[in-house]
RNA sequence: UGCCUGAUAGUAUAAUGGUAGUACGACUGUUUUUGGUGCAGUUUGUCUUGGUUCGAAUCCAGGUCGGGCAACCA
């Protein structure tokens, strides 16, 4: 363990119980329900309890919070699995509410026994008018009053199915005054008969999240429960239950969850991007899920990175989406293979270039000495960017234009001499002379130029699909903005594109990351193969010269 | 007219009674065969009012503002 000054509040609380002695070692828990994909805010979640027992000492579990079998899926418990692995995290066990269901029930009836838990037979909304509001106590009913035979009676007769959903249940007997609301006689198993994706028809009753979720961490003996701010009320419910069970005294501790501008981070509102069609699926690279981020070309390493650098706390918090843009920058710039594109082609002629081709060598990575160079074909007919020229140019436009010089990347400098228009008077040809000293690396010409551009030869490049992605969402904070949240969604989210690529693209292996040079960093999409190459923009490149223009 | 929780630059986060610091953003300059990268620098902050103290972001009291709590969801 290094010497480390800024502890934040958790690891403060977890270095004091072991130097207490209170603990050797700790055992930290992930605890998602199995009702859709991870997003970046499990991440900050996962990062946090992986991360706290990797540091200290210990372990972490993963758990399925599996308790309410009609919303949960084993689609979802293998997509957690892998997006867990893929984030780099081992759990020392995987475990599930479900296996406890056994023990659970054996809690209930010890409950029931104690007089501290009855069966109700009241109806959802009768049961939520007798909680009271939070500024009035709530009222008892005649079943609060019910014998310990007969809710032992009854709660065996709701196990064996003989009522119906929502006929009956099963209540903790706590205060109905209490000004925790949580604590006004909560439901601890409520009749479900639902197929569950593990336990199959075996149980029609399952426990709650208040009667589950405590006891998992207890059975597994959990030291360190971690959760986000709004379970701060149940935790003394957390409590209650460990305290008069008389289990493995597991802490509860609470963080503040994770905002981001400019997007959603809600399971619930995420499903229904994918359920109306507004994205195509849980892991279009648009969505804020582990696997959108994933197959949008995220590493693993940024996604960490960024759960490192956006801290933990108490308070509500958003981040803002260029933190996220920053961190995979930041990595990418490092591993990413530097790669031509050019969208939006105009042909550029070189007139007094009579070798007709050759083949040039450019880097892979400038960030990376030993990351070698890769061949780049070369000939008098090239495509560059249509905005690399401009018929009249600005002040600062250090482009093409007539008489300007610039370098072709990793080849020659040219200077412009002509250009041509079609009938509609739009730029379709720029005619260049080469100065054959100035060849990139052996350069003798002495002539020093502004601008350097990137290229593909025209006969010898190959066409490719990019989709070049925006922020799903028009607005900052999209969470408290008024009204229906997809009433914000950017409908320019996704914009495909054509282009030409240099042919070393085709060549290269399906999981590297590229940067298309000037353009931005590129990640090959799951759907895309030899004949049909189609690449996802991971995120632009910093572009000083949009900002410059918009002044 | 309840209970619980929180408040430090634009956004996050640190300082645990003793120099308000760091990162991202923004802005300069510089380097550069990517208007990328790197490097150097500038900018902006303790919610408020009292109190305790030699000294308060930190402790105490009142106020203000934000978030959560009345699912047979987790």
């Amino acid at each position: 363990m290094s010497e480390e000054k800024n502890l934040n509040f958790i690891e403060e609380i977890i270095s004091q119980d072991l130097a207490s002695g209170k603990y050797d070692q700790i055992l930290t828990r992930f605890p998602p329900e199995p009702n859709g994909y991870l997003h970046i805010g499990h991440a900050k979640s996962i990062c946090l309890n992986f991360g706290l027992s990797a540091h200290f000492g210990g372990g972490t579990n993963l758990r399925f919070d599996d308790t309410n079998p009609s919303t949960e899926e084993t689609e979802y418990v293998d997509s957690i699995k892998a997006d867990l692995k893929w984030l780099g995290f081992n759990w020392v066990k995987e475990c599930y509410a479900s296996d406890y269901f056994d023990t659970l029930y054996g809690f209930a009836v010890q409950l029931i026994e104690k007089g501290l838990a009855y069966v109700d037979d009241s109806t959802a909304e009768e049961i939520a008018l007798q909680k009271g509001t939070p500024t009035a106590a709530g009222t008892g009913n005649e079943y609060r009053n019910r014998s310990i035979a007969e809710n032992l009676e009854l709660f065996t007769n709701m196990k064996a199915g003989k009522y119906a959903d929502g006929a009956k249940v099963l209540r903790a007997k706590i205060d109905l005054a209490n000004p925790n609301m949580l604590l006004r006689d909560p439901i601890l198993y409520r009749i479900k008969k639902a197929h569950h994706h593990r336990t199959s028809d075996k149980w029609c009753i399952y426990p709650m999240y208040d009667f589950a979720h405590g006891q998992s961490d207890a059975i597994e003996n959990i030291t360190h429960s971690i959760c986000t701010l709004e379970f701060i009320p149940h935790r003394a419910l957390y409590d209650w239950g460990i305290e008069n069970l008389g289990i493995y005294p597991s802490k509860q501790y609470e963080f503040s969850r994770l905002n981001i501008t400019y997007t959603i981070l809600s399971k619930r509102k995420l499903l229904q991007l994918v359920q109306e069609g507004h994205v195509s699926s849980w892991d279009d690279p648009r969505m804020p899920t582990i696997s959108g981020m994933r197959r949008r070309g995220y590493t693993p390493e940024s996604i960490r990175d960024f759960c490192d650098r956006i801290g933990i706390a108490k308070r509500e918090n958003i981040i803002d989406f260029s933190l996220l843009e920053f961190c995979v920058r930041e990595h990418l710039n490092k591993i990413a293979q530097r790669r031509m594109v050019v969208t939006d082609p105009i042909k550029l002629v070189i007139t007094n270039y009579d070798k007709g081709e050759e083949v040039l060598h450019s880097e892979n990575n400038p960030e990376d000495p030993e990351g070698g160079l890769r061949e780049l074909p070369f000939s008098n007919e090239l495509y560059i960017q249509r905005d690399d020229f401009m018929e009249e140019p600005t002040k600062k436009y250090f482009r093409l234009g007539p008489g300007l010089m610039v370098r072709l990347k990793s080849a020659y400098i040219v200077k412009c001499d002509s250009f041509e228009k079609d009938a509609a008077g739009v730029v379709q040809t720029v005619y260049v002379s080469y100065v054959p000293e100035s060849k990139s690396g052996s350069d003798t010409s002495g002539i020093h130029v502004k601008g350097t551009l990137h290229w593909v030869s025209a006969k010898h490049a190959v066409p490719v699909v990019l989709n070049e992605y925006d922020r799903l969402f028009k607005v900052e904070d999209v969470a408290s903005a008024e009204g229906d949240f997809k009433d914000y969604l950017n409908e320019q989210s996704l914009t495909k594109t054509n282009a030409w690529a240099e042919p070393a693209l085709v060549s290269d292996a399906l999981d590297m990351r590229f940067q298309f040079l000037r353009k931005g960093y590129f990640y090959q999409d799951n759907t895309s193969t030899k004949d049909a190459l189609v690449f996802n923009r991971t995120v632009t490149l910093k572009d000083a010269w949009a900002k410059e223009q918009k002044k």
